[in-house]
This record gives structure tokens, C-alpha cells and sequence, in this order.
RNA sequence: GCCAGCGUAGCUCAGGGGUAGAGCAACUGAUUCGUAAUCAGUAGGUCGGCGGUUCAAUUCCGCCCGCUGGCUCCA
């Protein structure tokens, strides 16, 4: 808590909130029983149980007599009572979901109260209902009793409550903002990308902008990728069942596969993963310990079942393509190549501009494959690289994947959220499985440690995530259309025409806007566009041989030569430029 | 997949048991203009699909498809 009076710990203002949300929703919906309402990030829910769901005109209903409850200033009182009251208690209010959870909390049982209305909560809570002030119900949406769809169904509201109505007002501004950058909405307006309802639901449609980016992502990632020692090979989309069998995944990746297709008698199926096939390259051939390590890369394009509820825009789709690349080396050279992978996750994501990492270090579950004390050095490994890099980073205990220990990098992005894209994983599995090796100095045959990785993770979820971060004013070198040249007059389009030859030749994206339009219009165009560069091209221009330059975001123009302004391109582009202005 | 909501012109949306409307975009014409919208005209829709109720359905009902917010999971 801090000292300022006025000021309460944000989570104990909203846990009081969604207790005074419950008061509000049992005044208003006799009968509706209340289940749990936690504390999350930037607000609370609660799920309470009851046949109908809640209508956008509850939430108003509810907000309402949430104030009036407010307002009465009803002190919050703790109590503390034995579990068989706290039973008969509950019991008799019949709410069934308490009187459940109370069996599975210690004694004594802790119950918050406020005027006539009380609920088993650990609390703590503010201490009368007049402190709640700035708060507002944000949405509906069902879930289940304990997570479980087997359970009964609950109806959840969701809410934000804030110290004070300013904090709440930039709140609200900040999920607007983020409303207007969501990447379908500028997908659209920007005519980067579509799904469409013939092809079927997640998988994506890269229109010519949007592939152009791809591209440029593409071309970075593969140039930075030789020059790390790493070599491209390339992989069907599909293959035949049995190798899917020798890898494990008809066993345990079953429910996200596509359903097997019948070529000539034979089972096939889309491939949901790139490794056994680069497991093949490998093994085409006797590899020694000179050999190592070995670093195959792709740009694999995947596909696998999600369920039609949870796709999500480029965020969750079922076909999309991993920026993938497994590396096979010797035990003692783990910690070496994840620490070079370490750096190559910095430089790339750094130059999308990406600064602020969450970094987990995921450790051996309950159920694995492979030797403990293998277990052990490959953490290790992992550990002391991120510490190599001075990179800071969480413990997730358990939270492993059977095959291995692993590493996740979150990026943050410009409305400081996380997005999951990047991640490291040791394999102890597919190497047994496959029966690879290498020649070691000893003449004899040893397994290969294998690692996975991806930097973006998936190019569609990671452009996804460009798009939002920059709300579709891509960085000068990433931008489709890097300069739009706007006439005044049908008289400076031979200038225009002469230009933008000579952008084309110096590999400029350049657009020409000769038509017949006021300049207001096009600029406005090109705005709304989000183009980096707008140039006018006027009588001024033509006589003195010039450029009007004008920034996205500024509306100072220059003019300038063509030389002078081709090299500010030129060194922004190079130097992968982002402006904090846009 | 489940719960709820939504689906009307290329886009954003209004309407409503008697076969549909606006703005922007498109097209045509006029205008040749100096940094976020020049004016006028034209065209554009089996109202997501299939079935049912009705004299009549885009509107009401059922099923299906898709999208949105969540639940679960993850790149």
C-alpha cells in the first residue's frame, strides 16, 4: 500500500471492484450465483453462473448501480469463520460454487462484507465501497468452471478500475489506440493481407504490399543467416505418414495435424513441423565430428489444425511459415551455438525495432524423454549463454517440453505489450528417434545434440505484430512504398515520370500520383497510406530542377536535389532507421 | 470445438413481413489547382448459404458457413 491516502494498491482496488461488480450483478439478477473474480492485468473478471448471458445494456444496468453502491460508502468488514459455518453459510445463500471451494481452502475461512452482501475472499480488500471510483465494464464472454469444458458455463465480465478518472481515461485511450492499430483493421485499410472465406479460415492471402514486406523480411533474414554459418535448404509441404510416425507427432501432435490425404493408396499428411525433414538432409549422408556443428535454416511453411473459435487475424492461423533453422552439434558445443543464436535473436529483432525482451528459461517438466544429467548440462548450456549475453531472464520451472529445456523471448512492443515470437529448444528426442549420428574423433558413432529455433517464430505472426507495433508506418526500409511522387498539374508529369525512373534504377520503392487531383487530396492519400516520403513536384520544382519533400507525421517540407535527398534515403534504409517521430 | 453477439454495395454503416438506402471508393464529365477531402452525373446488391412458416421473407424460425469477444492451447 502507499502512503498517499487516497492512493490504494491497484490490486486491491480491483479485487474490491469485482466484489462490488458481484454486489451489483446479485441485486440486479436475483438467482445468479457467483463463482471466483480475480485480479488480472489492467483489471478484474468475474464468472458467475446463470442461464442467461449478459446483453452490452446489463453492463450499463450494473455499471449504474455500481456507483449507487459506491456512493453509500459501505465499510468493507473481514471476518473469519470455521469452515462447517462457512459451508452452512454459503449453503444457505445457495451459492453451490463457494461452498465447493471452500472444501479446498485452509481454515479459517476468510469472508469479506459489505452492507448486506458478503463473499469468501483471501482478500485483501479497500476499506469501504467509496473508495471504488474510476472503473469500467469493458466486455462479456463465457467460460468454464474451473477452466474445463466438461464443467457448467459461466458468464464473465470483464472490467478496469484505476485510482483515479485520469488514469482510467488514458486507459481506455490506450485499448482505443489499440483498437485503431489492430493489424486486421490496417491489413485492410493498408491492402496488405486477407483471408477469404472460399480458401478457408486461417490461411492467409499476402496482397502485393504486404508480400513486398514479406520479401524484404525474408531477404534480411536469409543474408544474416550466411552470414552466421547457417545453410538454406528448402522442404516439401507434405509427406508420407510414416514419417510422421518415426518422429512421434501421429502419436503426440496428432490433434493439431491436417487430416491425412490418399495418394495412390499411400498416407500423406501437411506437415505441421520442418525438423523431420532436416533430420533427413542430415542423415543423407555420413557426417563427421569435423562436420559440426551443422546449421540447416528454412523458411518452412507449416500447417496445423487450431480450433475454428481461436483463430485469429495473421495472430493464430493454420497455415504459416516458420523462420525456422535445426543446428546439430557436439554436447560441448550447446552452450557456443546457443550463445551465437542469442546474438542472432538480439541483432534481428533489434533491427525490426524491437529493444525490451521478457526472456524465459523453461525447465524439465514432470513427464520427459532423455538421460537427467543431460537434462542438466543442456540447461546449463542455456543458462550460462543468456548469461554470456547479459540477458536477463525467468526461471519457468517444470515448464519444459518433454523433449527438452528451452528458451522463449517476448518482445515489447510500442503499446508495451508482449508477443511470444522467438524461442530456443534442446531435442533429446528426435535424434533417438531418427537414429542420427556423427563420427567422433574416437572412430566410433555419437548421437548429435540437436537444437531448434526461430527468431520471428512465424513470419505471419510476426508481421502481425509490425504492423501494431508501428500502426502501419513501417520503418523507411520495410515501407512498400517508400516515396510517392504528387504533380500539381498535368504539366510535371514528364518530370515526374523522369524521377521516378531514376528512384527505380537506385532500387527506391517509388509511386506516382499524376492524377488530376487538388494536392490537398493526394497528400491526404498518401498520409492515410502511411508513406514515408511525400514528394511535390510543382513549376518550382521542374524550374529548378528539385524535390519538395515532405515526412509523413511533419508538415515542415524541404526542398532538396535529387542527389541530397536520394542519400538521406539511401542512409536510412541502410542503417534500418527507425524514427521515434513515426 | 464451446458460450454469446454479428454477417446489408469494394469499404464504413443505416433500415426493416409488401423484392433496399447513405458516405467514401469505382466509372464518366467538368475543373489544372502548392502540402489531410473540387464539383456534377452514372453504375453498383439473389441483404453470407440452404431449408421452413407466410398470399408475400432480406426482415420471423431452423440448420450450415464465416467473423468478433472470450474459454483451452500455442509460432
Amino acid at each position: 500500500m502507499s502512503n498517499n491516502p487516497n492512493q490504494v494498491d491497484l490490486e486491491t482496488l480491483r479485487h474490491s471492484c469485482a466484489h462490488l461488480m458481484a454486489q451489483a450483478v446479485q441485486e440486479l439478477f436475483p438467482g445468479t450465483q457467483v463463482t471466483i473474480g480475480p485480479v488480472i492485468e489492467d483489471g478484474f473478471y468475474y464468472d458467475f453462473s446463470r442461464d442467461k448471458a449478459f446483453v452490452p445494456e446489463d453492463l450499463e444496468k450494473i455499471e449504474k448501480r455500481m456507483k449507487e453502491i459506491a456512493a453509500k460508502d459501505l465499510e468493507i468488514v473481514h471476518t473469519e469463520i470455521s469452515r462447517d459455518e462457512a459451508i452452512k453459510k454459503f449453503t444457505d445463500m445457495g451459492e453451490k460454487f463457494k461452498v465447493e471451494i471452500i472444501d479446498s481452502v485452509e481454515e479459517p475461512i476468510s469472508v469479506y462484507s459489505q452492507g448486506d452482501w458478503s463473499d469468501l475472499c483471501r482478500g485483501p480488500h479497500v476499506r469501504s465501497t467509496k473508495q471504488i471510483k474510476a472503473f469500467k465494464l469493458l466486455h462479456t464472454s463465457s467460460a468454464y468452471w474451473r477452466g474445463d469444458e466438461r464443467n457448467p458455463v459461466l458468464q464473465r465480465i470483464y472490467g478496469t478500475a484505476w485510482n483515479t478518472e485520469k488514469e482510467l481515461r488514458v486507459h481506455l485511450k490506450r485499448l482505443e489506440e489499440a483498437k485503431k492499430r489492430d493489424h486486421r483493421k490496417l491489413g485492410k485499410e493498408l491492402d496488405l493481407f486477407s483471408v477469404s472465406e472460399e480458401i478457408g479460415p486461417g490461411l492467409i492471402l499476402w496482397h502485393p504490399k504486404g508480400a513486398r514486406i514479406r520479401h524484404l523480411m525474408e531477404d534480411f533474414w536469409k543474408k544474416e543467416h550466411f552470414k552466421n554459418g547457417y545453410e538454406m535448404v528448402i522442404s516439401p509441404h507434405t509427406a508420407k505418414i510414416d514419417l510422421w510416425k518415426t518422429s512421434g507427432h501421429t502419436e503426440f501432435y496428432k490433434e493439431n495435424m491436417f487430416s491425412n490425404m490418399d495418394i495412390e493408396g499411400k498416407e500423406y499428411v501437411m506437415k505441421p513441423m520442418n525438423c523431420p525433414f532436416h533430420i533427413q538432409i542430415y542423415k543423407s549422408k555420413l557426417r563427421s565430428y569435423r562436420d559440426l556443428p551443422i546449421r540447416f535454416a528454412e523458411l518452412g511453411t507449416v500447417y496445423r489444425y487450431e480450433r475454428s473459435g481461436v483463430l485469429h487475424g495473421l495472430l493464430r492461423v493454420r497455415g504459416f511459415t516458420q523462420d525456422d533453422a535445426h543446428l546439430f552439434c557436439r554436447p560441448s558445443q550447446i552452450e557456443e551455438e546457443i550463445t551465437k543464436v542469442l546474438d542472432l535473436i538480439v541483432y534481428i529483432l533489434q533491427s525490426f525495432g524491437f529493444f525490451e525482451y521478457k526472456i524465459y528459461l523453461s525447465t524439465k517438466p514432470d513427464k520427459y524423454v532423455g538421460a537427467d544429467e543431460d537434462w542438466e548440462s543442456a540447461t546449463k548450456a542455456l543458462e550460462n549463454a543468456l548469461n554470456n549475453k547479459k540477458l536477463d531472464f525467468e526461471v519457468d520451472p517444470g515448464e519444459g517440453v518433454f523433449y527438452g529445456p528451452k528458451i522463449d523471448i517476448k518482445i515489447k512492443d510500442s503499446l508495451n505489450r508482449y508477443w511470444q515470437v522467438s524461442t530456443v529448444q534442446v531435442d533429446f528426442n528426435l535424434p533417438e528417434r531418427f537414429n542420427i549420428s556423427y563420427i567422433e574423433e574416437d572412430g566410433q558413432r555419437h548421437q548429435p545434440i540437436m537444437l531448434h529455433r526461430a527468431l520471428m517464430g512465424s513470419l505471419e505472426r510476426f508481421f502481425g505484430c509490425l504492423i501494431e507495433h508501428y500502426a502501419g508506418a513501417f520503418p523507411l526500409w520495410l515501407a512498400p512504398v517508400q516515396i510517392i511522387l504528387c504533380t500539381i498539374t498535368d504539366n510535371h508529369a514528364e518530370y515526374a515520370e523522369k524521377l521516378a525512373q531514376r528512384f527505380e534504377e537506385s532500387d527506391i520503392r517509388v509511386e506516382k500520383d499524376l492524377r488530376n487531383e487538388k494536392i490537398g487530396f493526394k497528400i491526404r492519400e498518401a498520409q492515410l497510406q502511411k508513406i514515408p516520403y511525400m514528394i511535390v513536384l510543382g513549376d518550382k520544382e521542374v524550374e529548378s530542377q528539385t524535390l519538395g519533400v515532405r515526412k509523413r507525421r511533419s508538415k515542415e517540407t524541404r526542398t532538396l536535389d535529387f542527389e541530397t535527398f536520394l542519400n538521406e534515403l539511401k542512409s536510412g534504409i541502410d542503417s534500418r532507421l527507425i524514427e521515434s517521430d513515426d
